[in-house]
DNA sequence: TTAAACTTTCAAAACTTTTTGAAAGTTTAA
DNA sequence: TTAAACTTTCAAAAAGTTTTGAAAGTTTAA
């Protein structure tokens, strides 16, 4: 395969991908796009190389750095504006953990801390059905909640060394 | 907070965690429906508990069966077929996990191998470049993956239990 | 068989999300 | 100041996804 077909195949992946993940496609595909680009890339090469709009890349643009996967870059000398990823796999995926983490993860866990709270009969079906499912949702969101805590303070390198060989 | 606001909030919270995650509304709320009913329920009820339509109520049944979230029930002497949910919560984990893995992570895996293939001139930066964020998302993936699979294949107890003690 | 009871299908409609692009806003250099 | 170079906004349009509901299909009991 040719490296142009290969760099358009991994950004309309990445793209299938992010999209599957609850993340927009064009979010995706600009981030694969600086992700395999060795320099900074301007609004207007994004446009250009994606076909999108003034307005889409500017919005994704502004999302991605909110989602802290890609920086602004000034040149010495330029007005424009240059963009450029965080190319290392293991901070992205820390910051994209991070991220969905405080957004998705917290509030869930503070609905079910309410839900948790009702009270009533042990001995309706209604109620204590509820209240097991409930209580086991939550427990198991708090499990995940401090793992990735955890994990997210750990050192790079447990991942890519043996830490999840202890329990095979 | 009553035990009916409590049920409509629990779906409609569960609804909109699945819709963040790729997993439609719908099919969230009709699961999480099911998880809270000490007994199996008919298309009819969900239909009528949730406002949605038979066709509607229909396909969400298959697909939950198709990811084993749910399964389908018969009454002697009853035509109707009754729904019911696996109401443990690590078996949920687990399904929704495997499917995940199966469906997309998997997928993923095959173009990052087939990209990782590409040969190119290392001293171009475009190629090096792409190159090198192919394979480091290729390891990740593959690290991933292998430790769903650790994960998927182990038993219970050490998720409860306190195995991310380890990496405090 | 038949017909009642139930389930499935699918094209069209409703809804949701994303994208566009022109206009407004901002910054900079002279 | 001014105007050129650039960025941001946002209402409307397009694209994508989900839902509806009526019609077709299936199963069962008699």
């Amino acid at each position: 395969m040719e490296l142009e077909d290969a760099k358009r195949k991994f950004i309309e992946s990445w793209g299938k991908l992010g999209s599957e993940w609850g993340i927009n496609r064009t979010m995706a595909q600009v981030h694969a796009l600086l992700l395999i680009s060795p320099d900074p890339l301007t609004t207007e090469e994004i446009m250009e190389t994606l076909s999108i709009s003034r307005g889409n890349a500017n919005m994704t643009l502004r999302d991605l750095i909110g989602w802290g996967l890609i920086e602004k870059q000034h040149k010495p000398g330029e007005r424009k504006e240059y963009f450029f990823a965080d190319k290392d796999v293991w901070n992205i995926a820390k910051q994209v953990a991070k991220e969905r983490r405080k957004r998705e993860l917290e509030p869930v866990i503070k609905v079910l801390d309410e839900l948790s709270k009702v009270t009533g009969d042990a001995n309706d079906p209604e109620f204590s059905t509820f209240n097991k499912s409930v209580t086991d949702i939550n427990k198991l969101a708090k499990n995940v909640d401090k793992t990735l805590e955890t994990m997210l303070g750990a050192e790079e390198n447990w991942f890519w060394g043996g830490i999840f060989k202890l329990f095979k």
